[in-house]
DNA sequence: CGAATATATGAGCTATCGCTCACAATGTAT
DNA sequence: ATACATTGTGAGCGATAGCTCATATATTCG
């Protein structure tokens, strides 16, 4: 095989050695997102924070863009997991329930690092490069998809493209301007208060 | 009245001329943000586009983070005229038109340019400098808490908080969602069921 | 007019950033 | 042990950014 010109780097990491450099990159990245926020995260300071040289960083990831939209992608591919789980367990559950168990699911998946899901929701450009990252949000909206399909006599529901659309949207909104920006939310009594409401919302809006 | 000192730039302009050139550079900031994106809008290439030296533009705004907050301030107030507007208007209506018509108010508000909503949304970081744009939102809570609180005997709600930020979170993201990344849900018969489908689910929420 | 204030100018400073490349060290296969 | 591929190094380049300041022009007002 033919060394690769470094021009255009690598991504394949064949040895365990060189797979520690990207796991501490990302983690380094990840770190420094929190602490300094995006703009001040410069690839030099991520290089030194990782204990890996400058030139490392771009054997395996050809930009600073690249680099964080890897951090992002692995973030939101710990949620999917999450959900993938999740819409296993409710596939036969009645609508209700279902619903009341997505909705804590979104709360939790929420509480995965919340302080770097801030800085990547607040600060982060959106680009071409997170296209891994919205290819799971496509995934999220098939899911649910496919669990409205297979409910459909218990729904009240025309148009499941518009109906998935609006569930998954507006409980991950409702989730993550909860966590990020009303505490107060989920704290004492509000908390149950909170889930309940969003699982009445989302049950009535698609029950008969 | 003494001279400031040019380091903390004054914010007040005077003359009618100042007042030009302010509003010169909001402009040409909005219009740059939207074609070249947040990075890529230096101050200097802002300036020129304003027809207005870099110099002038730190006389009125003490940095670029200040500049773009205004832009955002400015695109916020507008779309808070419409909105002061609305809830004037459906005061005393009954819950179900009251909420289409602030679910119609939504949709038209996030068509007031829309690149620019766009731009401010996906890459201009949140900093302490949006405060003023913050207020905003927690006006538009405030409107509708006290909506809600007119009309509470129509409604089966406990918790008028928890019931203004779930209406309010929803709608939003909902029609920003919308605009933003599924625009052929707003066109030909799926744009009228989007609508009837958001005021549905608002309403039997909210609906005893 | 002339004095004082308000506004406008733009060359250029300082800082930092993303990134390259020539080379060194480590691992693997024969 | 030798040869070759893989991985790691870091000084420093080129570019550009945000921002300052000494100076010039406009406006206001007695």
């Amino acid at each position: 095989m033919p060394r690769k010109a470094l021009t255009q780097p690598r991504k394949t990491a064949s040895q365990a050695r060189s797979r520690l450099t990207v796991d501490a990159l990302l983690e380094a990245t990840a770190r420094i997102l929190v602490k300094e926020g995006y703009d001040r995260a410069s690839t030099n300071k991520i290089a030194a924070r990782a204990g890996v040289s400058i030139g490392s960083l771009y054997q395996y990831f050809p930009s600073k863009e690249a680099l964080v939209a890897a951090v992002a992608e692995r973030h939101a591919e710990r949620a999917m997991g999450l959900a993938r789980r999740t819409f296993a367990r409710v596939a036969t559950s009645p609508v209700e329930t279902a619903i009341r168990e997505l909705v804590t699911l979104s709360v939790e998946a929420h509480r995965i690092d919340p302080e770097l899901h801030r800085v990547l929701a607040e600060q982060v450009p959106r680009t071409g490069r997170l296209e891994n990252v919205e290819a799971l949000t496509r995934e999220a909206h098939g899911l649910l998809r496919r669990y409205l399909e297979a409910h459909r006599n218990e729904l009240a529901i025309e148009d499941l493209d518009v109906a998935a659309f609006i569930c998954v949207t507006t409980v991950e909104s409702l989730t993550h301007d909860a966590v990020l920006d009303h505490p107060e939310l989920l704290t004492g009594r509000k908390a149950q208060r909170l889930v309940d409401d969003i699982t009445r919302l989302v049950a009535r809006y698609l029950k008969t």
